[in-house]
DNA sequence: CGGGTTTGACCAGCGC
DNA sequence: GCGCTGGTCAAACCCG
């Protein structure tokens, strides 16, 4: 081709080419999972914006001031495996600085470096919401469980939020990520996806717009205590994540059919 | 030296 | 059609 021509933009063309990647390339029909995870003590001791560290590995490639939010973004890659085209955003919340902001795009066609070595505290709620995570990793039916089980002693009346029941995609997580975090994962697809695949539900809430109800569910719920201690230690590990497993099956429908059995 | 971060520029989607 | 804004790239720089 020739690639003389305009270099600039073949060399975007050629890179974004891969197919996934180009309908990716704009904000248009990306799946996107939004996790607000909340920093209490440790904002000062995660880096910067204290992006918490999954076991996969990010490299940052860009960050951007956003409008309207005092906070710019930071855009990730994942560097874990070469051609893992894997995605997330970091954000602060504009009204609420403790909170960051996740946006997982993409997918890692990788299998992480110790799934079944990690502590994966998985709760998951809503089974329509499963319709869409659907847990398929095997291993995740143990965490399962575990998940259920501290769900219902941590906060059983989390399951539906205060807001619109039903209409959510909302996912509490106990933040085995750093201690003293909060997570919530809210599933954010893109419109048609989630028309094909639930057509009852409405994504009335893309928590990108308005992070601010995550504060309040924030303050709704408070989960942590004992854990805390836990989880300190777990900061300091590679480990963990339950949102990142969240991931691997959300998106794995590249390499899943997804049998919601 | 290799990998990661920073930063400015460029491009394309979206709204008006 | 134009301008704005978000997302990505790549060179330069920094750190381990």
């Amino acid at each position: 081709m020739d690639d003389s021509l305009l270099p600039k933009l073949n060399k975007e063309v050629s890179k974004e080419l891969k197919p996934e990647t180009q309908a990716s390339k704009r904000r248009k029909m990306v799946q996107k999972t939004v996790v607000t995870v909340r920093i209490g003590a440790n904002v000062g001791k995660l880096k910067n914006e204290g992006p918490p560290s999954d076991f996969w590995s990010w490299r940052k490639y860009g960050q951007k001031p956003i409008k309207g939010s005092p906070y710019p973004r930071g855009y990730y890659r994942c560097s874990t495996s070469k051609g893992c085209s894997a995605k997330k955003q970091v954000e602060r919340c504009r009204n609420d600085a403790s909170m960051l902001i996740i946006t997982y795009t993409s997918s890692h066609n990788h299998p992480g470096p110790d799934l079944s070595t990690t502590n994966l505290i998985e709760v998951a709620e809503e089974p329509k919401t499963h319709s869409t995570l659907d847990l398929q990793t095997p291993l995740k039916e143990e965490q399962q469980e575990l998940a259920q089980e501290e769900e219902k002693q941590n906060e059983p009346t989390m399951t539906t939020k205060e807001k619109e029941p039903g209409e959510d995609h909302f996912l509490y997580i106990q933040s085995p990520i750093s201690s003293s975090q909060d997570i919530i994962v809210n599933q954010a697809e893109d419109p048609f996806t989630v028309n094909l695949e639930k057509p009852h539900e409405t994504m009335g809430l893309v928590l990108d717009e308005e992070p601010l109800c995550y504060s309040q569910l924030m303050n709704f719920s408070t989960p942590m205590s004992e854990e805390n201690d836990f989880f300190d230690e777990l900061e300091e590990l590679p480990t963990s994540s339950s949102f990142t497993s969240f991931m691997t099956s959300n998106f794995s429908e590249e390499r899943i059919p997804v049998v919601p059995s």
